[in-house]
DNA sequence: CTCCCCAATAATGTATACAGTAGGTATCCA
DNA sequence: TGGATACCTACTGTATACATTATTGGGGAG
């Protein structure tokens, strides 16, 4: 109610699609769940026309799946679902590295991707690394990659990954979190250093395959290691958008 | 008005979309061009909120864009764009074919994609290819790779290449058109076969590596020839025919 | 003659009212 | 007592009315 008269500044229908993405993500809303109207009209306080806008745009978005007969559900996930959305988002991005190795980049245009790379450097070798610098690790991660997603300067490319990275779990800051879950993600952390550093490189090289190669194997580690991640059950509480993922049949 | 009451087994918002969508392909709304909703109410028949529900699907879609004042306007796509969505959706299939390799296929559910091919194979050996021919191998062709996609298994990916199929000239159908206008379209044609036949192949073998990469050669094959055909000029003739020809939906 | 500002108009974003349908519950009959 | 049917409720899909914002055209000033 003190958020009637909030930010009046954005459209009701973009506050009423933040309002219904932060009840899905933080799982207010169970997957399979249908979605009341009603009750997002009252959480948002717009009135039902931008609450429809919204879940259409959710729809579109993966979030949600329209019932046949009407209305809308939360989509559910399995675990497959994840890995293959991570798999999908790194051979994306490692077209993005290629494009953006044989197009040629300034080297002005290089270099906040080096400033990031160099921000992260003092982050990671922290040992045990504090809550803090975590959390701003993973914003500079998630920056690298839309820097590195922009490169390529082919917008059909940069909003795919756009769509790609739509789901929680599929964010570059998604599975930053979901491999934090591992012992050994002191260790991953700087693997992962290590292949952007070599991305820049290539690309700085004119490298195309190269450039792709080593983000697509980027992405197949990270698969790798999310799958332990969620075969060991006790971390899954660190997953993001935990929510979404579909619970086995009771 | 004969409209008005056609079809009452679809629903307002489909009916508009479909009308607008028509529109757009056909050229009867220019790219850059504001969507009047006034206008769209008028020829689709029906009230504005439809309408509306219409527009922002077609936005996701890809063929409209919201201008930040308000309202929508027709995509306007570079060259280069539908270069690089070609290559794009060649990318997202040839990692279908992969998952399809490594995750192992049936021989049963390997059977329609035969069956396609053997079907196409007596149209391509015509020569001259006759009109109806080519038509009916143009539909041919866009159903091996709507099966090919399918085996991956991965509703995550189908998405994507839905998604990436929207755009007509990204479609299987578009860019075959499109060769189609080069002289040596016959044995582009027979190339063609041929990488699917290895795809196929491949798959069977369990090769998800070459499965792969004969796709993607594929695609930058289909983008080479595309650029060329647009560099003689002959994108006058192209442009227009590619904006007529769309996927089916199933 | 040109440029800027104000006003009128048109179109968008939002709210609400209406209609049709699916789903649930209660009652009646076997 | 169990099942089927009919009615009722609630929600979706659609239409329209309202308000706010952008755009355009004209008039006035420099």
């Amino acid at each position: 109610m003190a958020e009637r008269d909030a930010d009046r500044s954005v459209s009701q229908t973009v506050r009423a699609q933040l309002a219904l993405r932060d009840q899905i993500l933080s799982g207010a809303l169970r997957p399979g769940e249908r979605i009341s109207e009603l009750q997002a009209v009252e959480t948002a306080g717009v009135s039902r026309t931008p609450v429809r806008m919204a879940l259409v745009r959710l729809e579109e978005e993966g979030l949600l799946e329209a019932i046949p007969s009407g209305g809308f559900m939360v989509k559910a996930f399995s675990e497959r679902d994840i890995l293959d959305s991570i798999e999908l988002r790194g051979t994306l991005e490692g077209l993005a590295a290629r494009f953006a190795a044989e197009r040629g980049v300034s080297a002005r245009d290089l270099e906040p991707l080096k400033e990031c790379l160099n921000e992260i450097d003092g982050l990671v070798r922290q040992s045990p690394i504090s809550v803090d610098a975590f959390s701003a690790y993973v914003a500079l991660n998630a920056r690298f990659h839309a820097l590195l997603t922009e490169l390529s300067r082919s917008p059909p490319l940069i909003r795919q990954i756009d769509r790609a990275s739509a789901l929680p779990f599929a964010s570059p800051s998604g599975f930053v979190m979901a491999q934090s879950a591992l012992p050994e993600a002191q260790q991953i952390l700087l693997i992962a250093q290590d292949h952007h550093r070599i991305v820049v490189d290539a690309i700085e090289n004119r490298e195309g395959s190269r450039a792709e190669a080593i983000m697509r194997e980027h992405a197949r580690l990270a698969v790798r290691n999310l799958r332990l991640a969620l075969r060991n059950r006790t971390h899954l509480d660190l997953l993001p958008a935990l929510a979404l993922i579909r619970t086995p049949e009771v």
